[in-house]
DNA sequence: TGTACATCAGTGAACGCGCGTTCACTGATGTAC
DNA sequence: TGTACATCAGTGAACGCGCGTTCACTGATGTAC
């Protein structure tokens, strides 16, 4: 896929120019994922149907074959474009600022776009797909989403998070507890740093499943009300 | 069913005999639940199969109907006993007690049984099952674990969790604030102790969703540093 | 610009599998007299 | 204790539905000369 979405009103902007069928392809591939994040959000990730994808594009039932090798790589495409979604919308938060303030926002961010979009935040943050085992290359989106989430009270510590960082937060531990020790800190700063993220999803994942909330009001403050003990808790100003 | 379970080693115990066909019967009854379990953890709560279960019961896929009308029904069962087993669980690790160390025990209690027992705490907590409503039935059973597990800290404001409560902590948290309100405390507690439970839920669904342990013991510190945090804020002794 | 060939989206039939649920039935077990 | 009748667990066939995936194919679109 040596094309990109770019130039859509120039008409003549360069040489990359997209056949028809280029076209089309985009088209129905971006088809076939809102198709399937509908899905998703009426029978769950299990209830995930290429051939009721294929009914409703008026596509006999092998066609989508020609765009998706299999049910799995469905499942991986949508994983992977919602923890890149998430990630650029708690990157877009925060700025690149780092403190109590910025720690908030991102987390109330996170919120927000749980809420907007709770199927996609079960996808990836949910109960297991029962026979779907998530792939290499979801690993580095997933591991974007906990930097931008950590960042804020990161930086605190005069430490940048860089490099790859594993997605999940047991892995994320290690990493964040080695690299705070480089700098200086103390085990226990990597615990209260990964148990504030542990709050966070936590509240967020509760309110989803529906579990928690019945008008938006106590919720809020709640949610509010946590996240600021743990920037208290973190030391952030 | 007017019969019980007790008197298996008295011989001419009672009046209340049990004949082969009843005993044969509840014995199958425990069998599909065990097996429903066994497929509960294999393929999660949307692959659970009435006729894998008879497959493997050796009976004919039709034979499950003598005991189970539906489908929906086994899951109903299975979720009433999920919500009782933890219940009494909870109910056994204070033994009544109030204050710091009840809600501590209480809390580490609930966590112990959701790594034991991952997917019976996901069937009730995790993501809902796409195509099931929960009947009435679960109401009371799910009202009792959140009562056994606000009791420690519930009491300490001098008020005592008595009648039916909702199961959803959202109700919850109105019966939790009026009731705080009666007692004279300020909806800020009634906040603050949903707050609390909502952690502890939050901190254990992450660690069974896998999203979140490696090793065990960071997560016990965690866990625990998280659950006496609460109960310095709740003013727990 | 025109022609020959290559690409590849979409077809239609099929394989082999799963599921929940209904229905008329058989035959062993249980019960009332 | 023995007999007649009622209960009910389990049978076997069927209905109607779903699914993922493979395969040889057609025919429009794209590309190289």
């Amino acid at each position: 896929m040596p094309t990109d979405a770019t130039a859509s009103t120039s008409t003549a902007a360069g040489q990359k120019r997209r056949t028809p069928r280029q076209v089309a392809r985009e088209a129905n591939l971006a088809r076939i994922k809102d198709l399937a994040l509908e899905q998703l959000a009426t029978d769950g990730a299990a209830g995930l149907s290429l051939r009721a994808i294929a009914r409703e594009l008026n596509l006999v039932s092998s066609a989508i074959y020609r765009y998706y090798p299999s049910r799995d790589d469905l499942v991986t495409d949508l994983v992977i474009d919602a923890y890149r979604d998430l990630a650029a919308a708690l990157t877009e938060a925060t700025g690149g600022r780092t403190g109590r303030d910025a720690w908030v926002e991102v987390c109330q961010r996170l919120r927000v776009w749980a809420l907007a979009e709770p199927h996609r935040y079960l996808l990836v943050y949910g109960s297991p797909i029962p026979g779907y085992e998530a792939p290499q290359t979801t690993v580095e989106p997933a591991a974007a989403v906990v930097r931008a989430l950590m960042r804020p009270a990161w930086s605190v510590s005069g430490q940048d998070l860089g490099g790859p960082i594993p997605p999940r937060l047991a892995d994320e531990l290690d990493a964040v507890a080695s690299a705070l020790g480089e700098a200086g800190a103390e085990r226990a700063t990597a615990l209260r740093l990964v148990g504030a993220v542990a709050k966070v999803h936590g509240l967020v994942m509760l309110e989803v499943n529906g579990q928690f909330v019945g008008g938006f009001e106590p919720a809020d403050q709640l949610f509010r009300a946590a996240v600021e003990d743990e920037a208290e808790r973190l030391g952030l100003v």
